[in-house]
DNA sequence: TTCGCATTGATTGTTGACAACGTACTTGGC
DNA sequence: GCCAAGTACGTTGTCAACAATCAATGCGAA
């Protein structure tokens, strides 16, 4: 990992004030630091990050255009609120791209790189179901996924991906419940798993039809049966 | 080239500066008025546009995230030179979302005002392709297309499919003679809009494959045999 | 009261200047 | 002549102030 000073290239990463602004406030925003709903004040972050708006408004546009935020002209750039329509597209864009991913995975060979990573994947999530740690298992169902996609090697797909799974994590963060009750979320990642190596291209897309199918089922519901939080 | 304001605008409602400044580069990049490779100054374009280095700087990093220019920190932004991988991921990310839109199409019933657009996009494309007018032969293939992924009313992958598509444009316009000799190009779109109104699935994603099987290979050969522009 | 409207306050959009960084050139030494 | 360090230039990153726009409030008239 540590990689040798070497004077035609050293190449550190001068990381732009705006860049580390744009990450810190895009994990705020994942981690339920911003409401929904609620405007980012420009000169308010500002001062939180003792620098000026300039870089602040840079990271709010590209977080707009990831689509963690919404901006609108003259009037502020707000923290987006999820429909249900949005839910269901997120899951129906989310599983247009996982499929091509498994279709080429299954075409080309699935990686043992791959495998191991997702047996982590599994892992954790198992402990983190244990402890009830939903935050966690969010995290580790999410890393699931996007590690299938990125095994794809598209660059396009899995950046496409990335910015989907922010903004799941965006919509399941208002409901830290989501996946109280899901005891078979471990077991359905582990059948995933099981026939992604094992290759069986249609039956491991009907899993991952009825996995989604079950991650919006279950959403919709916590969604109907809890207080929207006003908008 | 230079089309100016059609009119002195008395109602321009809330078009910020950035705004329309980002769509004229946007174009300006797709229709090659930017070579790939090319820097793209700030304060040179500032003046282009008489206005000042904020609106131009939002406007190229808002390119950059859309794919269509690359930015180094601290050494600049430049018009994405896009390599036979990238054409390659290109397609492939197309058709991964293509696919999907069509699945839901298939599903949900392929709505008439879907077809009127599809056969008033061919038969653009056959006027243009006569007339040997290769710019708009393109515009329409693309418009074909980007007019059925929106036909699946998902916002996100419409956003990602016009990415996409822009993307392509800015590798084809280097390339303005990619479909001269292509013929067979009004016919591909024909038979997959007949298959489209049939319902055949299986049929209908297989002449999706060919359609983008063919178009890579043609790019493919047409840039091994002219030599390729410094980079 | 209630509707309409001007005014006020706050926030965003834009600008020009300053600072930091990378690149290319020049200069000195071998 | 060639290489290296130092330097000068140009470009990008950042900043603070100015202008434009929108939401909110208060006032007055029907």
């Amino acid at each position: 990992m540590s990689e040798p000073r070497r004077r035609a290239e050293p190449h550190v990463p001068k990381r732009t004030l705006s860049a580390v602004v744009t990450s810190q406030i895009r994990e705020r925003i994942i981690s339920g630091g911003y409401p929904p709903g609620s405007q980012m004040n420009e000169v308010e972050i500002a001062a939180g990050f003792a620098t000026s708006r300039g870089p602040v408004r840079e990271a709010l546009q590209r977080l707009a255009q990831e689509g963690l935020l919404v901006a609108s002209p003259h009037k502020g750039i707000t923290v987006r609120v999820l429909t249900d329509d949005d839910l269901e597209d997120l899951y129906f864009a989310r599983a247009a791209i996982e499929r091509a991913a498994m279709e080429r995975l299954t075409a080309r060979g699935t990686p043992a790189a791959l495998i191991a990573t997702l047996e982590q994947a599994v892992r954790l999530m198992a402990l983190a179901v244990a402890r009830q740690d939903w935050q966690r298992v969010s995290a580790a169902d999410l890393g699931f996924h996007q590690a299938i996609v990125d095994a794809a090697r598209s660059e396009r797909l899995s950046a496409m991906y990335a910015s989907l799974a922010d903004q799941t994590r965006l919509g399941l963060n208002l409901l830290v419940t989501t996946y109280k009750g899901r005891t078979d979320l471990v077991e359905e990642h582990e059948q995933l798993l099981k026939l992604l190596t094992s290759g069986d291209h249609a039956a491991l897309f009907d899993a991952l039809n009825r996995h989604f199918g079950d991650a919006m089922i279950t959403l919709r519901d916590h969604r109907d049966n809890s207080p929207a939080p006003r908008v």
